[in-house]
DNA sequence: CGTTTTCGTGAAATCGCTTTCACGAAAACT
DNA sequence: AGTTTTCGTGAAAGCGATTTCACGAAAACG
């Protein structure tokens, strides 16, 4: 009676070809220890013979678990324009693959607390939640009260208990400093992000630091606060250059600026970086094929994208999980 | 006896309150349109008042369809070093979410028709498949002979009845070619993709489409193979502009190869558009941020998410689905 | 008005895996 | 040697929906 369909074969036939109960099937499949090797022999080579794959609908079924992990994208950022976040997801998907995990993409405006995406967090379709690049923290902070392991990207701006990684912002606007310090620059500028952004915050604070471990002066007016566009890099740079015709530097807090303060002080009648040194962030896209080539400060992309998910499979082991924070790297190429 | 606990509440409790079998409440649930109106009613009322919400992966065991629609990426491409396939893939998620679907993130080298993602797809545990541009489609072919639901991004090569969506490639150059001829540019350069590529293929044929039309003679010399590269740009454009000073536009078939013609252009002693007119294609980050602003043909990536989530979804439902070319706007700023 | 269809409905089987529980055998204790 | 623990194992009870099937009532038929 036994259907000899082409349906996929189940743990019943698993259980009949390696002679054990189902239940030894499951443990087998499911890595327990405490299981005879010569019975955990039996299923494998079952396994292989038949071909067997798991249908996970029923194993999330009885076990409550899906074997998903949502990556959670705020859509008002307009997260895609930039390949940043696209990296990031690649890395986590990859890791999360070698576990045996997916990658759920969630993409949606996350104001709303009751949003679809934040019902489905909250309806237990995933076994955990990354979070990229998040603001406000209600819906996080509801979610990590009902349990389910999440990891932030980036660096949450309450000094809250969640787990995050986070790229050195703070270093690599030092070694960007340093870097200008060291090639002789004395009037060093600095166009920072939206500084409600605590990675612009960062990057500032990197940057003061530097100042004030190198024993130079910035009058205050050299520090200006940018929106990450390439108009506010354009027009903050014209305006600190004419009213500071010494500037031999200006370091912004992202690759997008400094290409608009590129602009500015060509237009100025100004080289780079013979006159002024210019130095962004991020390595992006734009700055690799830039002309001439943008020095930027790396971050490990990748690497934010594959922590996360370690920390994520990490949590699932009940692992007791601690935030990251990856270094960054100077790259050298023909502005600064 | 019932439990009064915290777990969310089940087809059972819904039944019981709205007076009714759990069938019903499925049927409800599943917009069976045969069922008593009251009954529909009374169900929904129940529904709202226990806050219920569906446990897809019990539906997911019983129906064997579990609400998840793979975006298949190739790994190889380094596809996420641009936002092209974020932006695409944004739109497939948005649509997709709009209709109670969920976007899982498939990134793998395909190369091996057993890799696990192949594996994956082949095990059905998404209800349909979306994939990035892809090259062999061995794989495609396999899965489609499983009734797999399957659309693809970008043209295939062979002739096969898959379903497709793509750019007006052709389109859209014979739009760019135009441009520069009404502008008075009589001797027009064409640095290709790599030809083994349709886009890159389809872009040369609108580009010879209009040259015919519009009557204009260009030598086969001045039609070059680049590989999509900046540098392939900036090395055809040199090449090309020293045996052939009279050039007055160079069109490329990317942003990327458009901006290193530019600098050869421009270390050519000539300037841009004054001497020659330059026209890119895709308008990326990379065209919207340069300087100057490069002329571009747009594609309408979000569209194209977005109708490979349609074309799915009217797979799913068993409607017949035809392949669809969404047209590219040129987007005219400072090169041309 | 008797007979055949159609229609809405509920009971119950099912999807395929996980996990609790109880049990006998072996190991570890008095 | 007798008792208590530990250990590996299988039977069986879920997990929470969907779907088939059969049934009575209503509609349509002759």
């Amino acid at each position: 009676m036994a259907a000899k369909g082409k349906s996929r074969p189940t743990y019943a036939e698993i259980a009949k070809l390696a002679g054990v109960s189902e239940a030894t099937v499951s443990r087998v499949l499911n890595g327990d220890p405490k299981v005879d090797s010569d019975r955990v022999a039996a299923v494998n080579k079952a396994v292989d013979q038949l071909g067997y794959q798991k249908n996970r609908a029923a194993a999330a079924l009885a076990s409550g678990r899906t074997g998903l992990i949502a990556v959670v994208i705020d859509d008002d950022l307009s997260v895609f324009q930039d390949p940043f976040w696209g990296a990031v997801t690649n890395g986590i998907s990859k890791v999360l693959m070698e576990n045996e995990m997916q990658t759920l993409l969630l993409v949606a405006p996350l104001d709303n607390i009751d949003s679809p995406v934040a019902q489905y967090l909250q309806r237990g379709e995933v076994d955990g939640a990354i979070f990229l690049q998040l603001h406000k923290d209600t819906l996080i902070k509801r979610l990590a009260k009902q349990n389910l392991p999440l990891v932030v990207n980036g660096t949450p701006h309450t000094s809250n208990p969640f787990a995050y990684v986070d790229s050195d912002n703070a270093g690599g606007a030092f070694a960007a400093v340093k870097y200008l310090v060291e090639s002789g620059r004395k009037k060093i500028a600095k166009i920072t992000g939206d500084l409600t952004n605590t990675a612009a915050e960062q990057r500032l604070d990197g940057f003061q630091a530097a100042v004030t471990d190198f024993g130079i002066k910035i009058p205050r007016t050299l520090i200006v606060e940018g929106d990450w566009s390439r108009e506010s890099g354009y027009n903050h740079a014209k305006k600190l250059l004419s009213k500071n015709s010494d500037i031999d530097a200006i370091f912004c807090s992202n690759d997008l600026m400094a290409l608009g303060a590129i602009t500015a002080i060509q237009e100025a009648g100004k080289s780079v970086p013979e006159d002024v040194a210019v130095i962004g962030f991020d390595d992006s896209y734009l700055a690799q094929n830039s002309h001439p080539g943008l020095t930027s400060v790396r971050q490990d992309i990748a690497g934010l994208g594959a922590e996360a998910a370690k920390m994520i499979l990490a949590k699932l082991r009940g692992e007791e999980v601690h935030s990251e924070i990856l270094p960054c790297e100077l790259i050298i190429r023909e502005t600064a």
